[in-house]
RNA sequence: GGGCGUAUAGCUCAGUUGGCUAGAGCGCAGCUCUGAUAAAGCUGAGGUCCGUGGUUCGAAUCCACGUACGCCCA
């Protein structure tokens, strides 16, 4: 017996169905059922246990849910694994925060094993907390449970021995200390979310630098990088984008004296100087918005295709060279009227617009120009640098030293130079903000640096890890670069020496520290990198992998990034993380050029054997896992020296650990077997924007350089398709901030909008395109319901505020809401009805057409949704589940109720075809939509299938909460007909293709514009629906439309409420047609005549044109042009005759009589008093099945003609026992209009 | 500065190989329907298809230039 259904109560509904699954362990029999199927290979990306989930997390786990489930419901065998990315800067940052460690020496004192530690717990804490949050989102994966993860996380860093038992072994309990059990969590025989910080993880890392060593890859390199003094690390780009503020710099204007113009290119001496003797009063203009870089001044580069003026300034008679378009140029013009981009950058008040270089000179005694020239001319001029006098500017090559430049120093190198041109060809020197001539400073600067190397020119790193100057600069020495004072200190030494032209207040888009708020400087360091000059074998594997969204040409994009991107670094200088696997002989005696100078070791087990075999410390290290610092204290000796060699302070690029997951998590290294049956991943899928370079970029190197010995990409590439998605954005399209509190928490969003609704909208959303998801209040506090109760906090102790979401609510009313009540319908009068599901079918021949429409209509959408998501095409797929339900709820069931309304018969077998289908139709919808909709269709599911089956016994009378309830507690009795206790065990539907009748499809469609055309008739007639109407001319000159409509006639009329449906050959006694020329056909063959025919068609005669009408051509002549028309190249319309309204839809003419007789006016009023006792039944309350008896009072005759005469169909419809004319209406008797007539109503219930 | 992309109704977006009456949903107004419906249906108002030029019988669509915005790179 099905169990009554009233409210969805969708939320609610989600808990209950949670606790289903747990109870009943439907996830662990779904894996034991597809186990040994062929293998659906998916690899999650690895989320960073550092956060709890917020909205923006659920979108990619929404697509990765939805696959999989189809995947297994389509006979696949799957992993379901989840991974956690779990070390690097973001996990130490917060861990930094959590234990009020401010800066990085602090970690020192507090001590590496101590704070690796605290970053393992931080991580198992925060995987819990996902985990439990994924499982709300209905996310099917082979969790951990949360417990064990949080009790591992305790017990960290201590000896105690903790009990641990693994998804994949329930029945057993392992004993060990946490830090052996977490550092092999996710492992192939025990199951689990992967986290990147198992030693197998970090260990296929080793595999993978091993095989960069051997192909000579791995070198240490000087680069110079944005740098947090305070931090003491140096930050990626990405990081870097994080902290960018608007911030106001002192900028200057310096002049470099020239001491000798010679032309580089010839190396001969200019004639028209002397060469000699140095120059005298003429200068080098330069600009700065980094005064303490001067410092550390090398080289001046221009752009030698542009042109320069030579000004004389007549206060002192200087000559200042500099590009000629900057004389006059407006510097950050638009900034000062529009700001720096974002609201919050508008320019600073207190900042006074930026002066042009001719107003300085100007406002300095004025200025002559003397003449232009070429940057070109100017190379390899000499000039006196700023700083000359500090040490670190005379040392022989540079600082740090440098053996490619030993024989040179700083002051021996400034000279003009050539600024170059980037890789794509953009001059790097271009006139604009500065002045066309950029000072150099190779150790301060990343393209000075770049530019250093190629001009063979020494570099001065002049900072310290602090930020602060080191020893060899003089006064500067132990000054902090960003601080003010240094500037001014700069300040005062060129005004001492007369090179200071103006400083001015210069506000620019400035990078910070992200953390401690503090400006970045550029800093030169030593990291290691791996030489990327195998760039063209990734870009071969990339072109293996199919990229979706097609539109946002993700192949295109990984290739632009392969093609641009530099050596990737992979060292960083923290503590947590991998432990690069590289060992150095420290004997400085060995020259970096030397390659026996470091080794990188592969494998743990070739550590052991190095360092017992002559090296050190294995013993101090085992029983730990590979982190720093406990790697560190193994020391392997050099074959070469016999030095010990001491493995590398650095630890790993964080993307090194995501990249190498199809290889660590598969079992590359431990479980062959299970590697080759799992890889290559069939499907990837996040959030791209930022992936192309990093994910995706870690996972396409890495994977080729792991598959150098084969040499077809195919078998190289680590997955087959990659699916990405951009990002979730509040309701207005803006970025959501955790900071102001706009940030939506996944559970407010879940317990607020429910998580199929949820789902649905990130599955209909077009994957290219930001989502509009909702917007947070951070004003209104709300207290959610969860499963586990009532709750005001989130996990971390954030109130938790009130979500809006018009998506969303909308996504509920077109989809959850008509589907929701389309199974109430079915299930409630099924309950009246007893209808048995295992009943004999009446076979679908000999049921009605528009059954057997719906039902073909179904075998369409089974197709559909199976290609769709076949394609990871999930909008596609949400878009026909739609209009599905939407035929189904706003056609078929209401065309058809009335079949379900008829009292029991059991001869009546057109209501159980109706039944039948409906039923199959429903059960069939919750399969499709199962791993969409998980738990709106299980639901559903076990109410339609399994009710019947269990024979569970709903307590009507009680709550609907009690009854779900009793829905989804399982009935330990045997299952009679076998069927699937979940819908998620099912099998995803087949479509039958004897089902699928496609003209059927078509002629119904037919039908529904005739309808929709009707009905438009009808209100231009300004004719209620209720009011029967004489008859419904129709005609068209496509055979199968008048097919289609004759056949479904009954459909229309009744839709229509007209008398009598006739398919005509003409209109023309009722209607004037008109005719319209097609251009689409007729273009190519008339061409220019186009024109003519489009005026003159019009007009010609209808006679002439009439047989269009009936599929026939014509041959007219227009314009001494004889022409021949066929049906499609003409479209016909109607207009308006006398007594009929006329119209037309994709080539049907209708034409709808108005003219109204008594006795039809009698039946409109019957049909009107009708619904008004309807709608008295339903403010009563009553149910559908009660009786009633029904008074009424009026004195209007043409009323009580009707009464006698529609008395049995009102009494009948409205299943009132009696229809009783009175004259003493009560007080509540309600006055209504029946026609033109006034009416009082009342009724009781029986 | 360079590359890529986008620009269509108040809002969010479709718009196929070019076809003339440019659509949908939301919102707004009116009407209708309702014995599952929190709905739904119909109608209406609302468009310089970013601008300019070109190709074509015909351009939202193709081409060129420009403008604005977004992303990536620098």
């Amino acid at each position: 017996m099905f169990q009554k259904v009233a409210d969805a109560e969708f939320i609610k509904g989600e808990h209950d169905v949670l606790k289903f699954w747990t109870e009943r362990n439907i996830f662990a029999r779904l894996q034991r059922q597809i186990a040994g199927r062929k293998p659906w290979s998916f690899i999650d990306g690895p989320m960073t246990a550092n956060n709890p989930m917020g909205v923006h997390h659920a979108w990619g786990r929404s697509y990765k849910d939805v696959f999989q489930r189809y995947r297994a419901m389509s006979g696949y065998d799957l992993r379901y694994q989840n991974g956690f990315d779990c070390q690097g800067l973001w996990v130490e940052v917060e861990v930094e925060k959590q234990l009020g460690l401010g800066a990085k020496s602090q970690v020192e004192a507090y001590g590496i094993d101590k704070f690796a530690h605290e970053c393992k717990k931080r991580v198992l804490k925060y995987a819990a907390i996902q985990t439990e949050q994924s499982i709300r989102l209905g996310y099917w994966m082979e969790w951990d449970d949360p417990a064990q993860l949080r009790k591992l996380a305790e017990a960290i860093g201590t000896d105690e021995v903790v009990s641990f038992t693994p998804p994949k072994r329930p029945d057993e309990v392992l004993r060990d200390k946490a830090e052996a059990i977490v550092a092999r969590l996710g492992n192939p025989d025990w199951g689990g979310s992967y986290f990147t910080f198992s030693t197998e993880n970090n260990e296929t890392i080793w595999t993978f630098l091993k095989k960069c060593f051997e192909r000579g890859k791995v070198y240490r390199g000087y680069d110079v990088m944005p740098w947090s003094g305070r931090g003491g690390s140096a930050y990626s780009q990405m990081e870097v984008a994080d902290g960018r503020k608007l911030t106001v710099h002192r900028s200057a204007f310096v002049r470099f004296p020239i001491v000798k113009k010679v032309d580089d290119r010839t190396d001969q001496s200019d004639p028209s100087d002397s060469p000699q003797s140095p120059l005298t009063n003429e200068y080098l203009l330069i600009w700065t918005t980094t005064p303490w870089t001067l410092t550390s001044n090398v080289a001046a580069a221009v752009n030698p295709d542009l042109d320069y003026v030579k000004l004389k300034a007549k206060r002192d008679g200087a000559i200042y060279y500099f590009a000629k378009d900057n004389l006059d140029f407006q510097r950050l013009a638009t900034e000062f009227k529009d700001g720096f981009g974002r609201e919050e950058w508008s320019w600073p008040k207190s900042v006074p617009k930026l002066k042009t270089l001719s107003q300085i000179f100007k406002e300095n005694g004025g200025f002559d120009i003397e003449g232009t020239l070429k940057g070109a001319e100017m190379v390899g001029w000499e000039y006196a640098g700023p700083f000359d006098d500090l040490a670190a500017q005379s040392a022989p090559g540079g600082v740090p030293f440098e053996a490619r430049v030993a024989d040179k120093t700083g002051v021996a190198c400034h000279r003009v130079i050539d600024g170059g041109r980037d890789f794509k060809g953009s001059a790097n020197v271009v006139a604009g903000e500065g002045t066309g001539i950029v000072h150099i400073a190779p150790g301060c600067g990343d393209v000075d640096h770049v530019l250093g190397a190629t001009a063979g020119i020494v570099g001065i790193a002049p900072l310290g890890e602090d930020g602060c100057f080191l020893e060899g600069f003089g006064e500067f020495t132990g000054k902090s670069a960003t601080d003010p004072a240094t500037a001014d200190l700069v300040f005062a030494k060129l005004k001492e020496k007369g090179l200071l032209l103006n400083v001015e207040q210069y506000p620019h888009i400035y990078p910070h520290c992200w953390r401690t708020g503090d400006e970045l400087v550029f800093r030169l360091v030593d990291e290691w990198f791996i030489n990327m000059d195998w760039r063209e074998e990734i870009m071969g594997v990339t072109d293996a992998i199919r990229w979706l969204p097609e539109s946002i040409q993700g192949g295109e994009r990984e290739r632009e990034w392969l093609t641009n991107m530099r050596d990737w670094m992979i060292s960083k200088k923290r503590y947590w993380g991998l432990a690069l696997p590289i060992w150095v002989d420290e004997d400085e005696s060995v020259p970096w050029t030397d390659p026996a100078k470091f080794e990188v070791i592969g494998s743990l087990a070739e550590l052991k054997q190095r360092a017992l075999d002559g090296g050190a410390g294995w013993d101090e290290f085992e029983g730990h896992t590979p982190h720093k610092p406990w790697i560190d204290k193994v020391k392997i000796r050099s074959p070469k020296t016999g030095n010990l060699m001491t493995r590398v302070q650095d630890v790993g690029n964080p993307w090194l650990d995501a990249g190498i997951v199809p290889f660590s998590t598969l079992g590359f290294n431990t479980h062959p077997d299970l590697w080759q049956k799992w890889f290559p991943a069939d499907l990837v899928t996040e959030c791209f924007p930022g992936q192309f370079r990093n994910w995706f970029y870690s996972l396409l190197s890495m994977a080729t350089m792991m598959g150098s010995d084969k040499s077809d990409p195919e078998e190289k590439k680590p997955f087959k398709t990659l699916l990405g998605h951009r990002l979730v954005m509040n309701e207005a399209g803006k970025p959501m901030h955790k900071s102001d509190g706009t940030a939506i928490w996944f559970e407010e969003a879940a317990e607020q909008i429910g998580v199929d609704t949820m789902r649905w909208m990130y599955l209909q959303q077009n994957p290219a395109s930001d989502l509009r998801f909702g917007t947070r209040h951070p004003d209104q506090p709300v207290t959610l319901q969860t499963p586990n109760g009532p709750t005001d906090r989130t996990i971390d102790g954030v109130p938790t505020n009130l979500v809006t979401s018009t998506p969303a609510d909308e996504t509920r009313r077109m989809v959850l809401i008509p589907l929701w009540n389309s199974y109430a319908f079915f299930v409630n009068y099924a309950r009246l009805d007893e209808f048995d599901p295992t009943a004999p079918l009446v076979p679908v021949a000999s049921r009605p057409e528009i059954d057997r429409w719906i039902l073909s209509n179904l075998q369409a959408l089974t197709t559909g949704m199976r290609a769709a998501l076949d394609d990871y095409n999930t909008p596609e797929a949400c878009r026909l589940a739609a209009a599905f339900i939407d035929d189904l709820s706003n056609w078929y069931i209401r065309r058809n109720r009335r079949r379900f309304w008829r009292s029991k018969d059991a001869s009546d077998t057109d209501k159980l075809a109706a039944y039948q289908t409906l039923y199959e139709v429903l059960v069939t919808v919750t399969k499709l939509l199962a791993p969409m909709m998980p738990f709106l269709s299980e639901r559903m599911y076990q109410n339609l299938v399994r009710s019947p089956e269990t024979g569970v016994r709903g307590q009507e009378s009680e709550g609907k909460r009690q009854i779900d309830a009793a829905v989804l507690a399982f009935n330990p009795q045997p299952l009679t007909l076998n069927l699937p206790e979940s819908v998620h065990l099912c099998d995803y539907p087949d479509a039958d293709a004897a089902l699928l009748d496609t003209d059927l499809n078509a002629r119904m469609a037919t039908a529904q514009v005739v309808v929709a055309l009707g009905h438009k008739l009808r209100d231009m007639a300004d004719q209620r629906v209720r009011q029967p109407l004489a008859e419904l001319r129709v005609s068209s000159s496509d055979p199968a439309a008048r097919d289609a409509i004759e056949r479904l006639a009954d459909v229309v009329r009744e839709e229509l409420n007209v008398k009598q449906l006739t398919v005509v050959e003409s209109l023309a006694d009722i209607v004037k047609y008109t005719y319209k020329a097609n251009l689409k056909t007729l273009g190519p063959k008339y061409g220019k005549l186009l024109n003519v025919l489009r005026e003159k068609l019009p007009t010609v005669d209808g006679k002439l044109l009439a047989p269009l009408r009936v599929g026939e051509s014509v041959t007219i002549t227009l314009d001494g042009h004889e022409i021949t028309l066929a049906p499609d190249d003409v479209q016909v319309g109607t207009e308006q005759a006398p007594g009929w309204v006329s119209g037309d839809d994709r080539g049907i003419q209708l034409a709808l009589s108005t003219s109204l007789t008594p006795s039809l006016l009698r039946e409109g009023m019957a049909r009107d008093f009708i619904r008004q006792i309807q709608q008295l039944r339903k403010d009563a309350n009553l149910e559908i099945e009660n009786r009633i008896r029904v008074s009424y009072s009026t004195t209007e005759p043409e009323v009580l003609t009707m009464f006698t005469e529609w008395c049995h169909l009102i009494q009948g419809e409205t299943l009132a026992d009696s229809l009783t004319s009175s004259n003493a209406p009560p007080e509540d008797a309600k006055p209504v209009n029946i026609g033109d007539c006034k009416v009082s109503v009342w009724i009781e219930k029986v």
